[in-house]
DNA sequence: AACTAGTCTGCAATCGTTTGCAATAAGGAT
DNA sequence: ATCCTTATTGCAAACGATTGCAGACTAGTT
């Protein structure tokens, strides 16, 4: 008996054959043509290089054998994957969501997939996670994580892997990056507590790594100087991380140190409602004795008692900018490094009052 | 002058040149020996084809040139990317950052990635959502968007495509799932607030949709009959969203229908705050006229005021346990579709406590 | 001494595209 | 009629890995 050579694939029913979808090759014999012939016809690039009669047969037998190109295939070739890489510091930080759905919104809309990695704050294992994006070929890079002197920015830069960061940028302006004028809202912040009489503040600092914390500290006693209050009258404590504990153990500390102040203003909400918990267990009432301001507006604040007076940041439209920088980044071309910075607002509500006119001991 | 046929790569500089890592073939010329015995060395599945001194000549040109396998190409000659989706309804709802955290930090460590992908309820931008992954080749999925009666289960049930629910599930049992004990979960509820003494009960419903809408309510009128609460005690009201002003309003029914209720049984926290908001509205304090319980114990709800009673569920462990399974079902072999339940636990907070003596006016 | 069995490694095809180059045909200019 | 463009399509080589098959060599058996 003789065996034909091949006749279809043997296929060798290892599991549950995966039903594979039509290909080029398929598509190009029943239209009676050739697989570059295909290729060409269905990327608009190469459309016009194909007679129209062709093109129509090519493109009706496309349809019918419903063909979808294989970008794990289209990738190997072109070697680009259309997959960027987004890396956030905490996912249930309630501050990125909304990032992250502005950032995948874009990304997708321009035929991006994102693969989305937490990261711990360890250098090490960010450079692993980072190889093993590249390893995935992806096309560009998103930051959320972006510490000021971060050694995964100059990473990527030696790969020449295009990157945007996002709400926190480094010192250097080495890269692209889309952040909200954190200097400009603590600014806000100081105006409107001194507006109500407030002098004596207190600031509840975020890490001095991350711009966040850096630049709102800066903003902060720039404004203090800017409405000339004392080296007295101002006090700082820096947390290390953005928590709900770090606030009330760094609140209990400037209290301890200053036992008269009026006013806290946090770098952070969760900074903020660590404040509420520390006030009321000393018995300060918020906002008759003490008035407290939040940063970034996230969601339920509103809803706290004493409602929240805190900074509103933009920040799915910071994430959908980012992911707009990055795209034209991506398409190659000049890349004009560029620093979006967003325009910050005041909330006022219910947890900031004037100050009490004598102190309660 | 005569052009040599191709010295190094030609590499036509369009934009800046992407850095490489050194390629299969690299490695061979470098160890002296056939790409195909360093793609057996590196695997450890035909590692033991290999004379140990050849092998230990090729780690170490491997090792020299810091040779990464390239996935994409992987991908395309084994069939299996190491990629998985997973489906989010609603990136900012505060319950799925823990589960997705739970999912991809499992993922990850079995050596998979995740393309995550936030999706609209409509069915049509879904599958058509699956198609691109699926040209991706993903290699399973995670849905945390599952109706009772999902048409993308079905789809992927078609293609063979592994498949894991979470938190959500469907009517029938075609695949594997993890959900919490929804019915458990209201009969805990109910038996705490029956023991304070509350006979006249309203549940704010969730979507009916939804497997934790449908559930939830089934478990609060299965325990209701238990407790031998008549048609009259108890009343339902059914929300399109697990929303704040879905609560809101559903509460607004609620109490319009039964003004002298005593408790409200949520199916979910954002419910829950919505019946703060309606009940502050109406003049009702909570917990002293009406109490509140919630569902899910999502982060902050336990500093409103007042502190929320609520169900506590396992997010994160619900993720990892779901990406478990799906790693299972992944590496082939038998599927023996298997459904986790996760027992919930009540966390009583401020916002119960024994129903009213007299009703006010 | 010949034959068989067993190790180890190389060869070459393949996954599904894209793309530089060559080939063909057609049309216009001379 | 010949030559040169120009438009259209096919050919075949990549991209970087995996893998069935076969060849070479060693060792063991009769």
């Amino acid at each position: 008996m003789k065996r034909t050579k091949k006749r279809d694939a043997p296929r060798k029913s290892d599991g549950p054959a995966r039903v594979r979808p039509a290909t080029l090759k398929q598509v190009a014999a029943d239209a009676g043509v050739h697989p570059s012939t295909v290729s060409r016809v269905l990327n608009p690039g190469t459309r016009g290089m194909i007679a129209d009669d062709v093109a129509l047969r090519v493109q009706a037998s496309a349809k019918k054998l419903g063909y979808r190109p294989d970008s794990v295939a289209v990738s190997l070739r072109t070697g680009r994957s259309r997959l960027v890489g987004v890396l956030l510091p905490d996912i249930a930080n309630l501050v990125f969501p909304p990032i992250l759905s502005g950032v995948t919104d874009v990304l997708h809309r321009s035929g991006y997939s994102t693969i989305i990695a937490e990261v711990e704050a360890d250098r090490d294992s960010q450079l692993q996670l980072i190889e093993q994006l590249i390893m995935r070929r992806v096309d560009g890079l998103v930051l959320a994580t972006a510490s000021r002197n971060d050694p995964v920015v100059t990473y990527c830069i030696e790969r020449h892997l295009p990157v945007v960061l996002v709400n926190r940028t480094e010192a250097q302006a080495r890269v692209s990056a889309v952040v909200s004028d954190d200097r400009k809202a603590m600014q806000l912040v100081m105006d409107h507590l001194v507006s109500l009489g407030h002098r004596r503040i207190g600031h509840l600092a975020g890490p001095a790594t991350l711009s966040t914390g850096f630049s709102r500290r800066q903003g902060f006693e720039l404004s203090a100087r800017a409405h000339k209050l004392t080296a007295k009258e101002v006090a700082v404590e820096t947390t290390v991380a953005y928590a709900r504990e770090e606030g009330v153990s760094a609140t209990r500390r400037l209290l301890d140190r200053h036992p008269d102040l009026t006013a806290i203003a946090a770098a952070n909400d969760l900074l903020a409602l660590g404040a509420y918990e520390a006030l009321r267990e000393r018995g300060f009432k918020c906002p008759q004795d003490v008035s407290v301001v939040g940063h970034n507006d996230m969601p339920l604040v509103d809803i706290m008692s004493p409602p929240l007076t805190t900074v509103r940041i933009a920040h799915r439209e910071m994430g959908s900018e980012a992911a707009q920088l990055l795209v034209t980044e991506m398409t190659g071309l000049a890349s004009p490094k560029r620093h979006v910075v967003l325009a910050p607002s005041l909330v006022v509500r219910g947890s900031t009052a004037a100050p009490p006119t004598r102190r309660k001991h």
